[in-house]
DNA sequence: AAGTGGTCTAGACCACGGC
DNA sequence: CCGTGGTCTAGACCACTTG
């Protein structure tokens, strides 16, 4: 670790922010894994011989950004993307009606492998002969089939999951408890569109209905692009929310 | 302010969080106007008796929440809603072509002082007699008539506001300037919807076209809901964008 | 009672901007 | 050069959880 009274430097960065990614790569290569509690405050600053203040900004910033999670009088643990986080940070859609927001459920319709587009190759950087998962599901909300998904996965980091017969709801939390992959962030383009053909035979709806399209591309910790989501949806009685600070 | 030592305490309240809100007090009062300097952190922790690390905490607290904004080597500033500022934070249309974002061009189409509906008066929480200004205007980006937008105020808070023969395109840093409203938190609900018969004649198109229609409740520093806003977008250039993070 | 994170303080020094 | 915010440290005590 670099001391804090290093040279003028016009590469000067902060001791805490060095603590705050090393901390972020050890977590990427799995030494410390979703779920599992790190070393206390006193025992990190000793390992990595700062003081205890310098861990805890680091420890902060970490716990601000999703990627921890801290219960004063137990401990620091790495974020996982259980249920409740999923719907509170990645999960948009709400009813209308404010009801209790049920956990959507999800219909699998097809899942197979193909040779992605120009578009595709350049969302997730591949060389001209990798392959990408496509997996084809249905979400009902209410009981009512409200959104339907187009999820695409470079076949690279996502081995053999498009072998799979049955997929999890929560696709985030079985990204990471089978293939280390931590989605972190995400990117949300809104459009409105005209249902085509095949929408409107799996969302039960007539020629001409309008459709909230939600285009997401998805990154992991360290920053590759994991995930391209292509969400349509029904919104007759739903919305997308965004609170905006 | 209270000292840290205080009683075992079922209303604990940190120290810095009392900082905090006492000075967005002040600024809601209008003793520290928007684009103002606040006194230094040492003057600031002698000012209300606690310590420099203190002040600290709560003036970070209220730049991440873009209440403040701090220049090293300078001073720690009230926000101001500047035209880049609200291009970042509040407006979330964007070309589909990355192209240099165009500041949004406004033209007003009617104003006029209404009765509001149940609805509307709800969301004010008003008095049954109360009236509410409504603001009818269109956007244009690259050219082209894209967004409708009808903008509800109440009338109490803003005087004499569609009296105005010209409003400028930035009509939150206008609250802003002219009646001390600070925008400072915003809820948009996202529907896609098919044009009526006020949007074909307003953007230009026709019958059938799917439009995103961007719903938005805005709250003031002090958490009044001061403003109710239906954005209508022909998404055919156009996108939503919002960051997940 | 012991251990964790949370708050508060005091002081030193660094980086930056303006005079 | 001075004053500002930014970083780093060291130590004390508080609040919460677990055993």
């Amino acid at each position: 670790m670099t001391t804090s009274t290093s040279q003028p430097s016009p590469t000067f960065k902060p001791l805490y922010k060095q603590v705050q990614e090393l901390i972020t790569e050890r977590i990427i290569e799995g030494s410390w894994k979703p779920g599992e509690i790190l070393p206390s405050e006193f025992q990190l600053a000793d390992l990595l011989g700062v003081s205890q203040g310098t861990v805890r900004k680091a420890l902060n910033a970490l716990t601000e950004d999703n990627v921890l999670f801290r219960r004063q009088g137990v401990g620091t643990f790495v974020s996982e993307h259980t249920l409740q986080k999923m719907m509170f940070h990645f999960f948009h859609f709400k009813s209308d009606n404010g009801d209790i927001p049920e956990l959507p459920y999800a219909q699998l319709l097809e899942t197979q492998l193909i040779t992605p587009d120009e578009h595709l190759r350049t969302v997730f950087d591949l060389t001209s002969d990798e392959k990408v998962i496509e997996i084809h599901r249905v979400r009902s909300i209410n009981n009512t089939a409200s959104i339907r998904e187009l999820i695409y996965l470079p076949h690279r980091y996502f081995a053999d999951l498009h072998k799979e017969e049955k997929l999890p709801h929560s696709l985030y939390h079985y990204y990471q408890q089978h293939f280390n992959i931590t989605v972190h962030k995400a990117t949300d383009r809104l459009k409105a569109v005209l249902a085509d053909d095949q929408d409107q035979s799996v969302l039960n709806i007539a020629a001409g209905q309008p459709l909230l399209e939600v285009i997401r591309t998805a990154r992991a910790l360290d920053g590759r692009t994991v995930e391209y989501r292509i969400s349509r949806a029904n919104s007759e009685d739903l919305h997308y929310l965004v609170e905006l600070n």
